[in-house]
DNA sequence: TCAAAAGTGTTTCCAATACACCCATGA
DNA sequence: TCATGGGTGTATTGGAAACACTTTTGA
């Protein structure tokens, strides 16, 4: 940390954070057919990590992440949910190759004003709660901080070296997304806001990891009554042109406070 | 705190704990055709709490959780399961008025030098992570101790005043067992080993609160395929006597790995 | 006119539901 | 023998799944 206003300012701060508490953000964006998860790559550091941060102690959690969220991608309103809390005695700087690597880089980066508060803050035993964020992925500004020099959509079937426990974070998101997809605003939150039938065919595919009939998609989603019909999208292509949808917002919260029936 | 081994020992336990951590468990039992939660009333209290505690700072959550329940019912190897974390600001004990008679009438038993120590611990903003437990009402051997003069099966559907979040967390957890209902382990854990269809049918209902069609759900159950049937029980009813039922484990697991389909 | 993808139709199968019927039991 | 609750049978409905047929588009 040699920029000095940032690092004074960081250090500051750790007095007006919750001890032991974190929350990191498993945000989901869909992009192109694939499904991809937001990460970070800090500087000087081999592995990449989840968005999130601290809790600061006048502040309610879920407005920590979206906070976390704006800073990284310029949207409010995202889709937010809370999934799980991870707080194992193995999930320190100090458990895997990465983590301790990764503590190790960023420990030689800090002023020596500054090493025993820091050292002592990221050694604590943290709590992290895990939220899971839907967003469409072409509308997120990315953005990089001081601490951060990458910050990139992930194809969640490839993912780099993670630190920490993080690598379990997502996988757990992914078996929520699975298991909530029929209580999820899945649709409404990843896709823009015309799309055709077969755009949201393979949201969902990629999402419930398997082949669906495109016939009896098309029928059972139309016939949730959710969506309205638009022009047709003249791709180019030498084959008939599909129609574009919208989602109808009342009844698709009507139908999401009973849970879409979709398997 | 007058039972000075007691006081001494917890103002001791203090230092060990993780600072702001606290867990709580929703527990779930099934008795006589009702569902119950296990519900505290300490000394000098007029509200009930659910069974909690704070978390040391060698242990495991999940852990902890199962010695407080164990501590509580003298079972283990119960059925157990994090469903939320709650955090907010307004969850303390100077929020709501149960709560802030609780900590006066408490804090007037407290001895002097422990006043300050204790004051402050309660006084810190808490991050309670929830569990979810079933177990069968009739196996807990429930057991009060130096601070909770009652300790008792309470019907959901007659909750008396609670302190803190606890009625919330309550009625999240009933949402929880009712969306979740196809992947939990209901009759398993609730039930004793051997049962009738009309009990598993009434605990079902009991918790998707509304009457389903007898010969539909014996079918259904039955098709299921993890039953074993067994003697039939004698009632001393003037009507025909049903078969007792038992859950084939092996089977069970293979099949709650997929989600019983049950609506 | 052809290939490719979109839109719609058809058939089959099975689960969910509603309800009927007979059976066993003890008063 | 009667009321009561248990076990099983049956008809209907509707969704899921598999797949066929038609339509539209640009090459």
């Amino acid at each position: 940390m040699k920029n000095k206003s940032f690092a004074d300012n960081f250090v500051k701060d750790l007095l007006r954070f919750v001890p032991g508490v974190s929350l990191d953000c498993v945000v989901f964006g869909y992009r192109d057919g694939i499904l991809n998860v937001l990460l970070l790559k800090h500087r000087n550091v081999d592995a990449w990590t989840l968005p999130g941060g601290f809790l600061l102690s006048d502040m309610e959690m879920q407005d920590a992440a979206h906070d976390i969220l704006y800073k990284r991608t310029g949207l409010q309103d995202i889709f937010l949910t809370q999934y799980h809390t991870f707080s194992s005695l193995h999930r320190g700087w100090d458990v895997n190759e990465q983590s301790r690597l990764a503590i190790a880089q960023v420990q030689s980066t800090w002023e020596v004003k500054h090493k025993e508060l820091l050292t002592k803050w990221f050694h604590q035993r943290f709590i992290s709660t895990a939220y899971l964020a839907l967003i469409e992925a072409d509308k997120a500004l990315l953005t990089t901080d001081y601490l951060s020099e990458r910050c990139e959509w992930i194809p969640i079937t490839d993912l780099p070296n993670l630190v920490l426990d993080h690598a379990q974070m997502i996988q757990m998101a992914l078996e929520y997304l699975k298991v909530q997809i029929n209580y999820l605003p899945i649709g409404k939150s990843l896709l823009p806001d015309k799309f055709t039938m077969s755009d949201l065919q393979t949201l969902y595919e990629s999402i419930v990891q398997r082949k669906l009939d495109r016939g009896n998609f098309q029928r059972k989603m139309l016939k949730l009554g959710i969506f309205k019909r638009h022009e047709k999208l003249m791709t180019g292509a030498s084959n008939k042109a599909p129609f574009l949808y919208s989602i109808d917002d009342q009844r698709y919260h009507l139908l999401l406070s009973e849970g879409i029936r979709f398997r």
